[in-house]
DNA sequence: AAAACCTATTTGCAATGTGAAAATAGTTGA
DNA sequence: TCAACTATTTTCACATTGCAAATAGGTTTT
């Protein structure tokens, strides 16, 4: 494949896979998507919702998801996004990573506490 | 006290909680902390000297830690770290943090495996 | 002795991402 | 009708980053 895009796991995208997941789990539009993830116990601070939708746009660009307008019977119109295929091998890679990064922390606070019990 | 600081614990930040980690084992120089930050197993990627040397300065200017200039026998000369009580304080907050950070991730990882076998 | 390299820190610049707030807009309930 | 809720987008100022270059003392190689 020619144009792959360069993937970031900086540990400040991990929005990204939050999202990744909860979508897996259910398609779902963005107003809904923030309280899904205040609800989920994987996150940690209530976000902005500023910060979602402008991810969720993003990874339409970059055709994680895909999504559509809805225009249901009640509400305001509403984009419902849905996983692709490509955002669900990324969100497997992003396990990986997350394995990894869970191993640092690990690490940190066991050379932590070392260095406190001596 | 009338002016605490705001603290943020936004991962992003782990590079803080690093440089008080290895400066309360051992005082150093920013470019002696570059090497033992790519040595450590508590972290992920290779840093950016110019983030590492504007993250010592900031904290110098917050009191986490504190410098003074070495003019030694070879070499240019140094900047030499120590951490303060103040940043020891942070330090052990700190830990409290990533305990909760791993705790998530596991929540994370749980969550996903919990989706793909079912 | 000049050239190249290592140690050590700082600064400039463009790019990226964020929070807060406001703008927009449809719907529902008092 | 007015307020509240649902839903998304955009603007602005600010923080931070990566990369590169500037600066500079010291050591090693040719």
């Amino acid at each position: 494949m020619s144009h792959l895009q360069k993937i970031t796991f900086s540990s400040d995208r991990l929005i990204e896979a939050q999202l990744l997941l909860l979508l897996q789990i259910k398609s779902s539009h963005g107003y809904e998507l923030i309280q899904r993830l205040n609800d989920a116990d994987f996150t940690i601070e209530e976000v902005d919702p500023a910060t979602i939708y402008r991810h969720l746009r993003r990874m339409d660009k970059e055709e994680l998801v895909k999504s559509h307008w809805e225009t249901g019977p009640s509400g305001p119109g509403r984009r419902l996004y849905t996983v692709t295929k490509s955002g669900e091998e990324l969100l497997s890679q992003w396990t990986i990573n997350i394995k990894q990064q869970k191993e640092k922390l690990a690490n940190f606070l066991k050379t932590y506490e070392q260095y406190h019990n001596s």
